[in-house]
DNA sequence: GTTATTGCAAACAATTTGCACCCAC
DNA sequence: GTGGGTGCAAATTGTTTGCAATAAC
C-alpha cells in the first residue's frame, strides 16, 4: 500500500464509510454529510472516492444501473441480486478466498478486492413472471 | 426458464453474441449490426438486451464506468482489473461454481449466472504508482 | 384490424471536467 | 507566495422513455 497522504475529505469520507454497515453511493455520501453539517462538494466527494480506491482503502461495487457503491475494505460482504426488482440479498459466505489468496502469491495483480454477486430472479418476481 | 416468444431483434443480437467471443456493449452491438447492413435503432437493442436478460439469455457485467458488457450465458469467464488502466485480464478458473450450484438447491433464487471480479491494481500501474 | 415492436429524439442520471478561488504549508 | 484541494456549473456518457409509424398475426 502506497505511503498514504490523504486529503481532509478523504479522511472525512473514509470515517463516514466506516460508521455504517450498509455500502453507499458518492450522492448518498454527499448527502450524509449534508446532514451531518459537514458540507463538502459532490466533485470532492467523486474526487475523494477515485483516490481511496486506486490505494485500496474502500470498495467498490457498481450495479447494473451504473451506480457505484462503496464501502470500508473490510467487509467480505456478496450478494444476490434480482434483475428484474433489483433487490439484493446479502450472502454471509465467501467461496473465494481462498482462490484469492492463491491469485496474490502469484504476484501478477495487487489484488486489493473481489466482487462476487449472483443474478437471477428472487422467487416473487420468478413466480410473477410465469402468466 | 419461462417459455421463450422473441422478437425478431432479440434473435438477431443472441446471435451476434453467440458469434462473438468477445463480450459487447449495447453500443458495440448496434455498431455491428449496422456494419453487417442489418440496421436496428439503439432503442431497440437496449430493450431487447433488457428482455433477454430477464430470461436468462445472457449475462450481464457492469463496469465501473457504467457501461454494461453483454454475452452468452454459457461463458463462465472472471476477470482481473486494474483500477488505475482499467485493464481487464480474464481468469481461467471458476471457485463459485459449487457454491452456486448449492445456492441453486436452496431454493430461495433462480439463479441464472454470477460475476466475480477481482480488483486492484496491475503491475504496470503499480509500480508507476510508487514515486 | 388489433397489438406488440420499432425508430427517433428528447429526457435522464451518474459521473467527470474546466476553472477560479482558497487554504495549508 | 505557491501548489494542491475545493466548489460550482457545464459538459459528457450510457441508458431510458414518449410517441408516432410500422410490422406481425
Amino acid at each position: 500500500m502506497k505511503p498514504t497522504k490523504r486529503t481532509r475529505s478523504q479522511e472525512r469520507i473514509l470515517a463516514l464509510l466506516g460508521s455504517q454497515k450498509r455500502s453507499l453511493s458518492a450522492q448518498d455520501i454527499y448527502m450524509e454529510l449534508q446532514r451531518a453539517g459537514d458540507r463538502m462538494g459532490l466533485a470532492t466527494v467523486y474526487r475523494a472516492l477515485d483516490a481511496l480506491k486506486l490505494e485500496g482503502a474502500l470498495q467498490v461495487r457498481t450495479l447494473e444501473t451504473g451506480e457505484s457503491l462503496y464501502c470500508s475494505i473490510e467487509r467480505d460482504k456478496h450478494h444476490f441480486t434480482c434483475l428484474q426488482c433489483g433487490v439484493s440479498v446479502p450472502i454471509h459466505a465467501c467461496p473465494v478466498r481462498d482462490f484469492e489468496n492463491r491469485l496474490r502469491q502469484s504476484q501478477k495483480f495487487k489484488v486489493f478486492y473481489h466482487t462476487l454477486e449472483f443474478f437471477g430472479l428472487c422467487t416473487n418476481c420468478d413466480r410473477s413472471g410465469e402468466g
